[in-house]
DNA sequence: CTAATATGCAACCGGTAGGTTGCCTATGTC
DNA sequence: GACATAGGCAACCTACCGGTTGCATATTAG
């Protein structure tokens, strides 16, 4: 049941968050990174920069690979691409409102 | 200071929500709809849907108009096409990534 | 005026999100 | 072997989220 793991609003909710976001900004330079690598810099212990990797992981955002004695993340952007025709199916909609509209006015 | 209001990590948390991103669903036709009118058909209370909708409010996704006695809700596309914004910078640097990873293969 | 409708406000509740800390294990280094 | 480093696990805590219920208020209908 990969369904639910990935459904839109799982995705959404894990971006939902600053932390998380800036994260995925620093996996987006495409190099695989270390817990201890993606909690540089960032204030918080390395459990809490640990369990944002989780539910990332749990939205299918990024996978870890176990490397040594370290696991290195990496972004999977599939579902992001997702989400992003997602909105763009919402904008499109909202597009379509707005021309009805701007024809109304015209006419 | 509304800077705070409608950052990324607000809106992706505004739509990280199944209830949440049902009602953008329904306002994105277009027609401003009524609290009642947005909680039919969603087994929850009407209290609940209202919650669900100050939340959208709070990340500039919706506005709401008092007409009358009853307030209508209507859809606010701009953050959405933000973060759309948003989404396609970081799909942009992967697939950067992607196109020197292939340049690479290739040599 | 009275009744019905649409909404707002506030208290309350269970669950979980986000964070910390302490400790244990595995891997690499000297 | 001894030590340092990277990570996992589990307990614990606080705050907030999602939801309900009860009641008050404003508007519209008869």
């Amino acid at each position: 049941m990969t369904g639910k793991r990935r459904s839109p609003a799982r995705v959404f909710a894990a971006l939902g968050d600053a932390t998380r976001l800036a994260l995925v900004k620093k996996l987006s330079r495409g190099q695989p990174l270390s817990i201890t690598q993606l909690t540089e810099g960032c204030k918080l212990s390395r459990q809490a920069i640990t369990k944002h990797l989780r539910v990332l992981e749990g939205a299918g955002i990024v996978h870890s690979v176990r490397e040594g004695r370290e696991s290195r993340f990496e972004l999977d952007p599939e579902p992001i691409v997702s989400i992003r025709k997602y909105l763009d199916h919402v904008s499109e909609q909202w597009d379509q409102v707005l021309g009805r509209l701007k024809a109304f006015v015209e006419n």
